[in-house]
RNA sequence: GGUCCUGUGGCCGAGUGGUUAGGCUCAGCUCUGCAAAAGCUGCUACUCCAGUUCGAACCUGGACGGGACCUCCA
């Protein structure tokens, strides 16, 4: 297994990964909430743990990768306040609240279907695991790092802290965080201002609710996670990811409790992917600047000027490293529109060039490139930048300016696929339909009567072939072997 | 206000103490009846100020700008 180096937030540097029992990995990744539409924000993190997931099985390990479902609602505010983000909607709705979770379930699994990701391992749910969550409520009383108030369970982060490092994962200073906590309504229950709700006293009319010992209520924000984490990865095991703004708050408690629970820090290496922005601003459902995943697919949001195909825009997401911030505009998503068809073009000259008996090219020394910039913290912008080498390359061999051998151009097919399919998880437009197939012999009987005007310098006829079928959606190329058409 | 991150060419976006990022755009050339495509060439940057160094865009300090978190968010 070659070494690969990654970015941890435990440590704040790069690290080498060494998998805990390898080659098996275990890795957990904190899902999605599904009151409302994935907006792109949490798709670009999905990819970019996709991206990590496909990495590491093309690279022979066996990866279990477990990512949730946030089903059981969040509250609004702080504490025992605010009411349950999903059962709030489905009274508004007039739906019931797992009727909501299953529209917004659904529609994830279909975006990520589209965005060719692959499906998890195992992807549970927090209302199926509220045993294993009020257990784990229950341990951490017992261990006196809990508390019950009133039907509601808190985490005592002040007496953990004085036993463990409650703010490892940010580095945070518990002082400082004591004294900038904002004042917020309803502290009234908690001893310690930084305590967090294990467990939450539901009231009558809260839709979502389950007995347990300390009343009906619903699990707090941070629990499940920990469960399901423990319950299918263990108290111990390699990755744990999630968007950067989960840091400070939510994987820092989850790290609490996990602690407070077995003793452990649950994960070796903590990784985080950064922020999608628009006009600069951090994509988000509460700031309402987000874009639909559809929206931006059929260009119907009013920031867009045309719509763009998923595969463009996850080659768009993969310019970018995923722990830099990325910036959402249409000339940039243009930009990418095009490099992305040359890399699709390249990959159909490819398999029509001709062998030579040398190679020009050392082809071998990409595809090494190719490792070492993914090896290198999942490099991705750098990986791209080999690929358009490798499209370079393909294009000069069919001009005749560049030689491969027969086993090079082998290489080139493998480094296509290994690179752009299987860990990028592009695709390009399937060719070959029956429609298209028809298609495509209409088009050749044209090329052929335009073939026929240029041979009798009927340049007038040969243009307007040409301009009408250009019209029609299909481009002509002529060299001179001919002329290619494509739609 | 506090903590942290960040500032690269027309645009997007990597990276490194001394060596080409890459993509897109634009201009020129080759090819072509023309066009498109492709190839080649050019436009060659690192917010500002001071310091360390033989040498800094890359290290240190400061200034200014942007962002994240501190409140549910990927």
């Amino acid at each position: 297994m070659q070494a690969l180096n990654l970015y941890n937030t435990l440590t704040r540097k790069k690290e080498e990964f060494k998998a805990i029992n390898s080659p098996y990995v275990g890795m957990y990744v904190c899902g999605p909430t599904v009151y409302s539409d994935v907006h792109l924000g949490n798709c670009r993190t999905f990819i970019s743990f996709d991206l990590i997931y496909r990495y590491l099985t093309h690279i022979g390990y066996k990866v279990r990768y477990v990512r949730n479902i946030t089903d059981a609602g969040h509250l609004e505010g702080d504490g025992d306040v605010g009411e349950d983000k999903i059962s709030k909607k489905a009274k508004l709705q007039q739906l019931e609240p797992m009727e909501i979770v299953q529209t917004y379930t659904v529609d994830f699994r279909e975006v990520m279907r589209l965005f060719n990701t692959l499906s998890p391992s195992i992807e549970p749910t927090a209302t199926g695991h509220i045993i294993e969550q009020q257990e784990i409520a229950e341990v951490i009383i017992k261990k006196g790092y809990a508390y019950e108030v009133n039907g509601t369970v808190y985490f005592d982060v002040e007496k953990f802290a004085k036993e463990y490092n409650y703010t490892a994962l940010t580095g945070r200073k518990l002082e400082e965080l004591l004294e900038n906590t904002r004042d917020l309504d309803g502290q009234g229950e908690k001893k310690g201002r930084l305590d967090f709700a294990l467990w939450i006293k539901a009231k009558p009319e809260h839709l979502m609710q389950w007995r347990s010992a300390w009343g009906n209520g619903f699990p707090g924000w941070h629990i499940e996670c920990s469960a399901m984490s423990t319950k299918y990865l263990g108290e111990h095991f390699d990755i744990h990811g999630g968007g950067m703004d989960l840091a400070p708050t939510h994987h820092t408690n989850e790290i609490a409790q996990n602690v407070a629970y077995c003793g452990k820090q649950p994960a070796n290496y903590w990784m985080h992917t950064n922020m999608l922005t628009v006009n600069g601003q951090k994509m988000s459902k509460s700031l309402g600047n987000s874009f639909l995943p559809h929206e931006l697919f059929n260009g119907s949001h009013p920031l867009l000027t045309k719509g763009y195909n998923p595969m463009v825009v996850k080659f768009f997401m993969l310019q970018t490293h995923y722990r830099s911030t990325l910036d959402f505009s249409n000339d940039a998503l243009n930009a990418a529109e095009k490099g992305f068809m040359r890399i699709a073009e390249a990959y159909k000259t490819l398999k029509n060039l001709k062998t030579s008996a040398t190679s020009s090219e050392n082809i071998t020394a990409i595809e090494t490139a190719c490792y070492e910039a993914m090896n290198d913290d999942f490099n991705t912008s750098v990986l791209i930048a080999h690929l358009f080498d490798v499209v370079r390359i393909i294009n000069s061999t069919n001009d005749g300016k560049a030689t491969l051998t027969q086993k090079d151009i082998d290489l080139l097919q493998k480094i296509y696929s290994s690179f752009v399919f299987d860990v990028c998880g592009l695709k390009f437009e399937e060719e070959s339909s029956e429609a298209k197939n028809t298609l495509g012999k209409v088009v050749e009987v044209v090329l052929a009567m335009r073939v026929k005007a240029k041979e009798e310098k009927n340049f007038q006829l040969s243009d307007e072939i040409r301009n009408k079928l250009t019209d029609a959606g299909i481009k002509i190329k002529d060299s001179k072997e001919g002329s290619n058409w494509s739609l």
